[in-house]
DNA sequence: TCGCCTAACACATTTGAATAGC
DNA sequence: AGCTATTCAAATGTGTTAGGCG
C-alpha cells in the first residue's frame, strides 16, 4: 500500500513552453546533463495534446535516501539476469486527467559522455562512453490506467531490472557497465478515438537519481548504505557476520569489506531509514529535507524524439480504431524487441 | 598483474497456495 | 457458502566470494 507523502512536493512545475529553461533550480552539476537531455529531446515537437493542457507534475519519492546515495556516488548492480534498482524509482504524479488512460514507462539515458573507473576511493572518468544501446522501456505493469489511479498513490518502478546482457528479451533495461545513467519517466496518453489531438507525451528525467552501472560494487560506503537500507540485504548487517562464510572466516582481506566500515559512518541514518521505511508497504511520512528542491527535468511535450515512440504514436494516429488495450499491447511488444531503432542521442 | 565479469552461495523477504476459523 | 486470518513452502531479491577472461 502506498501513501502519499505529507510533505510538500518538490514540485517540478513544468511550463507548457518547452523552450523554457527548467534546469535553473538544479544543483550545478546536473545542469549539463539536463541541458544535454533537453537538446536531445528537442529533436521535434508535435501536437502536445491534452496531457499538456494541464500542469502535470512529477516528484521523486524517497528523496532523502536518494540524496544520501547521491552524496556518496550512487552505484547500481547490473547482472546478466537483471537486477532491481535500490533505491527504486517511485514517483508521485499530479495534473493528469483523472478519466483519461495513460501508460507510464521508464528507461535510462546516459548522464554524460564519460566512462568511469573506480580509482582507490573515488570515481574518475575513463575515456568516452560506448554507444548508447537501443532504448528498452520498462512499462509499468498497471499500464494503461486512468489518471486518477496514477495520481492516487505514488507509482513505484521497483520491478524495473537492469542488465548488461544485450541479448536479453525479457524487457530488461540494458546498460553499459561503468557508465552513468539517469532514469527517465515517460507518460503517454492513450489514444482517444473521439479526439485526434489527444495523444500527449511527456518525459521527465531525474538527475538526482543518476547512478553508475557496475557489475560489482566499488565503493564500500555504497555497499554499506545498501545493506543498511535494503531489507533483502538484512543478512549482511551487523558487520556482515550473519553470513555463514563470514562466521567461518572472520578475517577477509578484500577491497569489498563493507563490514569493516559498518560503524564508520555511524548507525543507519534516521532520515535515510525514514525514507526507506516510507517505501513499499510502509505507512510513514518522509519529512522534507532542506535542499529537497526541484530535481526532475521536464522534456518537451508532444511526440517523443525517440523514433520508437514517435513511430508508435504515428501508427496510433493513423489507426484511430486502435483500442487502448491494443495500444498498450503494442508498446509492450515493441519494447520487447531486440532490434529497436537507434536513439537520436546514440553516440 | 589488473580490471571487469560471472556464477554459486547463504540469508532474508516476498508471494501465493493451502488450511483453519468465524 | 463465503470471507478473513494464519501458516508454510517456494520463489525471489540481496551482497559476498572465488575464479575466469582479456
Amino acid at each position: 500500500m502506498f501513501l502519499h507523502e505529507e510533505r510538500p512536493y518538490c514540485d517540478y512545475s513544468f511550463p507548457l513552453n518547452p523552450q523554457q529553461s527548467t534546469y535553473s533550480s538544479f544543483p550545478p552539476e546536473w545542469k549539463d546533463a539536463v541541458l544535454r537531455s533537453q537538446c536531445r529531446d528537442a529533436a521535434k515537437v508535435e501536437a502536445q495534446g491534452e496531457i499538456c493542457a494541464q500542469q502535470t507534475r512529477v516528484s521523486l519519492q524517497g528523496r532523502e535516501l536518494w540524496d544520501t546515495f547521491r552524496g556518496i556516488g550512487t552505484e547500481m548492480i547490473i547482472t546478466k539476469a537483471g537486477r532491481r534498482m535500490f533505491p527504486a524509482c517511485k514517483v508521485s504524479v499530479t495534473g493528469l486527467n483523472p478519466k483519461t488512460k495513460y501508460v507510464l514507462m521508464m528507461d535510462m539515458v546516459p548522464f554524460d559522455d564519460s566512462k568511469y573507473k573506480w580509482n582507490k576511493d573515488r570515481w574518475e572518468t575513463n575515456g568516452v562512453t560506448e554507444p548508447h544501446l537501443p532504448n528498452r522501456f520498462f512499462i509499468h505493469p498497471d499500464s494503461p490506467a486512468l489518471g486518477e489511479r496514477w495520481m492516487q498513490y505514488p507509482v513505484s518502478f521497483h520491478k524495473l531490472k537492469l542488465t548488461n546482457n544485450t541479448l536479453n528479451t525479457n524487457g530488461l533495461v540494458i546498460l553499459h557497465s561503468m557508465h552513468k545513467y539517469q532514469p527517465r519517466l515517460h507518460i503517454l496518453q492513450t489514444p482517444d478515438p473521439c479526439g485526434p489531438h489527444s495523444r500527449g507525451y511527456l518525459r521527465f528525467t531525474f538527475p538526482e537519481a543518476a547512478f553508475i552501472a557496475v557489475t560489482a560494487y566499488q565503493n564500500p560506503q555504497i555497499t554499506k548504505l545498501k545493506i543498511d537500507n535494503n531489507p533483502f540485504a538484512k543478512g549482511f548487517r551487523d558487520h556482515g557476520l550473519n553470513g555463514k562464510r563470514q562466521r567461518e572466516r572472520p578475517v577477509q582481506n578484500s577491497r569489498k569489506q563493507p563490514a569493516e566500515s559498518s560503524h564508520e559512518t555511524g548507525p543507519r541514518s534516521p532520515t535515510a531509514a525514514k525514507a526507506f521505511d516510507a517505501g513499499d508497504g510502509a505507512d510513514l511520512t518522509v519529512s522534507s529535507s532542506e535542499d529537497a528542491c526541484a530535481s526532475a527535468s521536464r522534456a518537451e511535450g508532444g511526440a517523443g524524439p525517440n523514433p520508437f515512440i514517435s513511430a508508435f504514436m504515428r501508427r496510433c494516429a493513423a489507426d484511430t480504431a486502435c483500442g487502448v488495450e491494443e495500444w498498450a499491447e503494442g508498446i509492450k511488444l515493441l519494447s520487447s524487441q531486440d532490434t529497436l531503432p537507434a536513439t537520436p542521442y546514440a553516440r
